[in-house]
DNA sequence: ATAGGGCTTTAACTTTCTTTAACGCTTATT
DNA sequence: AATAAGCGTTAAAGAAAGTTAAAGCCCTAT
């Protein structure tokens, strides 16, 4: 995998930084999203496939500890640096034991976070050169993400755009419900009246390729979005 | 490029240190160039190659921050390294939004100086070489930029300069959408119906190019772009 | 000047994808 | 139970994209 293809999240409240970090970091190739609090960045992690976070220790609503312990949850293997202020051996030790890979004391240089970014990315990406493949298993089913593509039992089925993008959704979110207006935010870019009901006729065409595994469900939280059961 | 062929200049308006610098630079190999203000630095610049800008943030006439402002204007590549008595995290900002790569506070020691050079050559160097190779490898095809020349297995076949530029882009942004919009200003210059139209033309045409690799493919994202996918 | 060849655009037709509409059913509220 | 809002489903209308062929354009060689 090329440094291009290497997907980063990066949490940071302080609006400046983030966005200096932001664009220094793609300047290097990567591809980098920022997100300005732990539980943006937790709704960013869960809906899509990232290959490094940076997370601020220190932010409003949720802070970067919070953070990184709830994404262990989701995938315990993703390298996690954190940024901080302080530089107490509590705090770090903290950071450590959720898993983190790295930290670094604010202020920092850009090259230093380049260097370290570029080192645990040595020690990890080794063992997975098919990390940028993001596939789905669902039931009997296996879907492909960047290639639209829905396969079971030798057969597949070609995807459409909206159709993919609503089934990678529910799989992020798979045994939780995905909030309606915030899938039509994403992929409607606009929470309206036709568009949900547009969101719903979509629904059905997954539920009608899905339908062969009897164990996988669509449900509908009324009121709220929809929900994928899986196993 | 070895180290006795990088030109440094540096913009030092305290002589002192200034001429300890170039000293301890030029007894390093370097090729070093000392100007006491940004002024002066920026005339230089101009007359000559620099691979290498060391600016002292602080100086009479045009102080650092302005001068790296007008470098930029007239190379973006060229890596910055601003030395700075302050250590004020705004002024760090200031810095690093006009590129720069890294900085260093007074005092400091020629080793930390020379560290850092080198940390930013390595990578800026090897950016470089193949920065200017311009040659994607597209699952079994090799696509030579510049020759406009796709080629897989021996055979070779030129492309013209419209499908060129449209593989290219689609090269750059590999796995991800591309832009139906971005791709019509860039290419034709024009974002129109008729554009819009000819631009389908031509995606039906690199598709019939790469149908020889079915790993490979062109796909459509409804109402938004292009995606060119490959392992 | 002009005829030919390569490249690009326009046109026309076909297919696919998305949205809208309509109608029936389910779930919450009072 | 009555009412309203939310959802399930299907069909159709509408918009975007796929494809092929012909027309237009621009250079170069004659």
């Amino acid at each position: 995998m090329e440094i291009k293809d290497i997907k980063i999240l990066l949490a940071e409240d302080d609006k400046n930084l983030g966005t200096v970090l932001k664009a220094y970091l793609d300047a290097k190739k990567f591809k980098t999203t920022l997100r300005v609090n732990g539980k943006e960045a937790l709704d960013e992690f869960k809906m899509d496939h990232y290959d490094f976070l940076i997370l601020d220790v220190m932010m409003p609503i949720k802070d970067g500890f919070t953070l990184a312990r709830e994404v262990r949850e989701l995938d315990k293997e993703v390298p996690i640096l954190f940024l901080t202020a302080k530089s107490l051996p509590e705090d770090k030790m903290e950071g450590f034991k959720l898993g983190a890979d790295d930290y670094l004391s604010k202020p920092f240089s850009m090259e230093e976070l380049l260097a370290r970014i570029e080192a645990i990315l040595r020690r990890t990406q080794m063992h997975k050169s098919n990390a940028n493949k993001e596939i789905f298993t669902i039931g009997k089913f296996s879907f492909d993400v960047t290639r639209h593509i829905l396969s079971a039992e030798g057969e597949s089925h070609k995807l459409t755009s909206k159709e993919a993008e609503l089934l990678k959704m529910l799989c992020h979110r798979k045994n939780e419900t995905l909030d309606r207006s915030e899938a039509l935010k994403h992929i409607w870019h606009d929470d309206s009246y036709f568009n949900a009901r547009s969101m719903d006729v979509y629904v059905t065409k997954l539920r009608k390729y899905l339908k062969d595994d009897p164990t996988i469900e669509i449900l509908n939280v009324h009121g709220v979005g929809f929900k994928l059961i899986t196993e």
